[in-house]
DNA sequence: CTCCGTGCAAATACTTTGCAAAGCG
DNA sequence: CGCTTTGCAAAGTATTTGCACGGAG
């Protein structure tokens, strides 16, 4: 069976933009990315595509940071770290599962809930701002 | 020693506000619940006082859902459910601890970063919101 | 007199939407 | 054709900011 084309071309480049970073891009972000090699792009095509995706189940949104929207194509369960100082995401790489069959047990009784997902979120400094910070210290 | 008066008038009644509610409110709800009382109130002096509390400590953001962010007055370590239907946010009953200082410790680690806090969310449907999906579901 | 807090309106920033045109099967 | 996708610009929504005024010490 030969890969059938789902996608209009604009629609396949804004997904393999989000696919191919780690970054848990924003809107903007992919614009900015592809508009050099798609001249006639606009922002709104992006922002509905991504609509479509979530719509799809195939991009999720992690949240919004210092004011955007941030995406990932992982739909895996996993965590992230945010930087507080440059809103750098990061995945955290799955280790022990915290939040098993019986915490949605515990959330759905407690909150008379029907519990669908769960996210955790780590926030601080990355190492680079740590850095910055560190020497913003020492200078002092 | 007698209380000591830090706030001015409007700065207390909308901190008041907050911490007279559970529902991890928006600037917006605050306004509008004060503004009949404070007629003269701005929206702007409600935006300018919840940065001057977070930047106390003695509020947080607890994220931004449905385009509007969420306010939580309680400084200790709990999770939320969050509604994703109405966007209800309940506080989950603290109970286990899932992330304790080895997590810090592995997510340091792994992230060459420094945490210094975490959130866990849970989504899914709240008890009204299930009973409106019930109805639905039947109704089809 | 000085500082802090505030109303008001304008400015910002991000995202969504209406509409007509273009693309594609 | 008929349905989907898109550019463009305008609109929508939430939040921030500049400025001048007003009240408290």
């Amino acid at each position: 069976m030969q890969t059938r084309r789902n996608f209009s071309a604009k629609r396949e480049a804004i997904y393999k933009a989000i696919v191919n970073t780690n970054i848990h891009p924003t809107a903007e972000w992919v614009y900015d990315k592809l508009k050099p090699e798609i001249p006639d792009l606009s922002l709104g095509t992006v922002y509905r595509n991504i609509t479509v995706f979530k719509e799809m189940g195939i991009v999720k949104s992690i949240g919004v940071y210092n004011g955007q929207e941030r995406y990932d194509w992982d739909m895996s369960p996993h965590s992230h770290f945010v930087c507080t100082a440059c809103f750098k995401i990061t995945d955290i790489p799955k280790g022990r599962n915290f939040v098993d069959k019986s915490m949605y047990d515990f959330v759905e009784s407690e909150c008379n809930s029907e519990v669908k997902s769960h996210s955790i979120n780590f926030f601080g400094l990355c190492s680079n701002c740590r850095s910055v910070s560190n020497l913003t210290t020492q200078s002092k």
